[in-house]
DNA sequence: AATGCGGGGTG
DNA sequence: CACCCAGCATT
C-alpha cells in the first residue's frame, strides 16, 4: 500500500461551495472534514447505500460475484455500456467458464466470442493475465489491490472494482461515471478529461467511500450515475443523495462535470474487393498484429487518399496484382458504399466485385507463404473467423446485393 | 501528457 | 450530428 500514488495528495479545497471552502483533508491526518457542512459522511454513506439495497440494478455479475466473474465484466465494461456487455458476458463465461479454460484458449476462439465488442486488446490481455494467475498464483486470483494492478490489462480502476467487490479491500473505482457523479457531488470543476486531475477524484473516492461495504458503495456510485446522475438529462432531484450534490443545492447540475473535447476523427477511404473463386467463396485476410482491428478478418481493402470516382477499377486490378500477385476480373460498377465511425477514424468505403480467372485459382498457396493469412469463405457462414463490425457491414452490403440482383 | 484503440446509445 | 460510455497500454 505504501507504493500506492492515490496516497500522495494531501489535501483539497473546494472553492465556492455555498459561499465558503470545504476542505478535503486526504492525508495521514484527517481532520476538519466540512464536505458535508451540517451532514456527515457517515450520513452520505448510508443514505447512499441504504438507496442501493432498494434499488440496485440486477446484473448478470453481481449474482455469483467470484473474482473470475467480477473480472471479466470489468473488463468488458471498459468505455462500454452495461446493456451491450451482458450478451457478451453470458456467452463468454459459457464458453470460458474458468480462469484455467481462459488460459488455456486458442486465441482465434477468444476474438470470435469477443467479435463486434470492441477494442479487442482487451481479450488478449485478459488471457495474458489468466496465464499469469495460473503460473503465478496456481490459479488463485490475487487478493489485493497491489497485486492485481500488476496483471495485463488492469489499471487503477479494474484494480479497485475487483478488489473492492470480490475481496472488501476499500478502494475508489474511479471511472468517467464517478468523476462525474463526484464532480457534481463537490462541484469540482477539474477538467475530468486531463490525466493530471485524475488522482484528485481517485482521492477522494478513497476518502468518501464506505471502508465496511467497499464494493456495494463503488457500485452504488455506478448505479447512480446510470440513473439520476447520467451525462444527458440527468435528474438531480431524485438523487438518493440530492441533499449532499453540491452542483444540486446550487442549481448547477449541467455545469459539472468539466471535460474537454475529443479532437475530430480523421477520415480514410477505401475500396473493398470481394473477390469470388469458382466456389463463389470470398477472399479474406487476417489483419497484422499491429493494426487497428489487429487479428481480425476483412475481406482485401486498398486505401487511396481522397474521395475518387471513375477508373477506379483499373487502379484495383493493378494494385491486386502488386499484392496478391494475380490479376482479378472486377467489375466496373461498384455494388455498395458502407460508412464505419470508429472513436478516432472514419471509414468510407466503396465495395467492388471481382472474381478469380481460373488459371488464378490456386493463388491462396503462394499467398500464405507470405505471412498474409487468407481463407476463403461463403458470405452466409461467418462462423469460421473473427470479423469487425465494418466487414459485417460489407457482408451485408454484398448479400443486399444478391438478393437484389436475384429479383 | 497525449495518442491509439471499437462500437453502440442518446438527445 | 455531437457527445458519452464500468479504461488501459504505450510513447
Amino acid at each position: 500500500m505504501t507504493n500506492d500514488s492515490r496516497e500522495e495528495v494531501q489535501a483539497i479545497v473546494i472553492e465556492d461551495w455555498l459561499g465558503k471552502s470545504a476542505i478535503l483533508d486526504l492525508g495521514p491526518n484527517i481532520q476538519g472534514v466540512q464536505v458535508w457542512g451540517p451532514q456527515t459522511n457517515a450520513n452520505f454513506q448510508a443514505d447512499l447505500l441504504t438507496w442501493y439495497d432498494q434499488n440496485k440494478r440486477q446484473l448478470p455479475w453481481r449474482m455469483d460475484p467470484t473474482p473470475y466473474h467480477v473480472w471479466v465484466s470489468e473488463i468488458m465494461l471498459q468505455q462500454t455500456q452495461v446493456d451491450t456487455v451482458i450478451p457478451y458476458y453470458q456467452h463468454f463465461l459459457q464458453r470460458f467458464p474458468t480462469i484455467e479454460s481462459l488460459a488455456e484458449a486458442q486465441e482465434a476462439d477468444l476474438m470470435k466470442a469477443w467479435e463486434g465488442l470492441g477494442y479487442y486488446s482487451r481479450v488478449r490481455n485478459m488471457q495474458t493475465a489468466a496465464q499469469t494467475v495460473v503460473k503465478e498464483f496456481a490459479g488463485q486470483f490475487p487478493q489485493t489491490y497491489d497485486e492485481i494492478i500488476q496483471l495485463k490489462g488492469i489499471g487503477p480502476y479494474t484494480a479497485a472494482a475487483i478488489a473492492s467487490i470480490a475481496f472488501n479491500e476499500a478502494k475508489a473505482a474511479v471511472d468517467g461515471n464517478a468523476m462525474r457523479v463526484y464532480s457534481r457531488l463537490l462541484g469540482i470543476s477539474a477538467d475530468i478529461a486531463k490525466s493530471k486531475h485524475h488522482k484528485l477524484f481517485f482521492a477522494i473516492g478513497d476518502y468518501l467511500i464506505a471502508k465496511d461495504r467497499p464494493g456495494d458503495f463503488n457500485q452504488a456510485i455506478m448505479d447512480l450515475g446510470s440513473s439520476f446522475e447520467t451525462a444527458k438529462a440527468a435528474m438531480p432531484l431524485l438523487s438518493p443523495v440530492a441533499d449532499y450534490t453540491l452542483a444540486t443545492l446550487t442549481g448547477q447540475t449541467e455545469a459539472f462535470p468539466v471535460k474537454s473535447k475529443k479532437k475530430k476523427p480523421k477520415v480514410y477511404y477505401y475500396d473493398a474487393l470481394i473477390i469470388k473463386n469458382q466456389q463463389d467463396r470470398v477472399l479474406i485476410q487476417q489483419r497484422d498484429q499491429d493494426q487497428l482491428l489487429a487479428k481480425l478478418w476483412t475481406v482485401p481493402l486498398f486505401s487511396h487518399p481522397e474521395k475518387k470516382d471513375q477508373e477506379v477499377w483499373t487502379n484495383l486490378v493493378a494494385e491486386t496484382k502488386a499484392k496478391y500477385d494475380f490479376s482479378p476480373v472486377v467489375a466496373k460498377q461498384a455494388i455498395g458504399q458502407v460508412k464505419h465511425v470508429f472513436s478516432h477514424q472514419v471509414w468510407y468505403i466503396t465495395i467492388y466485385l471481382a472474381y478469380v480467372k481460373a488459371e488464378d485459382a490456386n493463388f491462396i498457396r503462394d499467398l500464405d507463404q507470405k505471412s498474409t493469412k487468407s481463407d476463403w469463405v461463403s458470405a452466409y457462414d461467418l462462423s469460421r473467423h473473427a470479423y469487425p463490425t465494418v466487414q459485417m457491414k460489407i457482408w451485408q452490403a454484398y448479400r443486399d446485393y444478391l438478393t437484389d440482383k436475384n429479383q
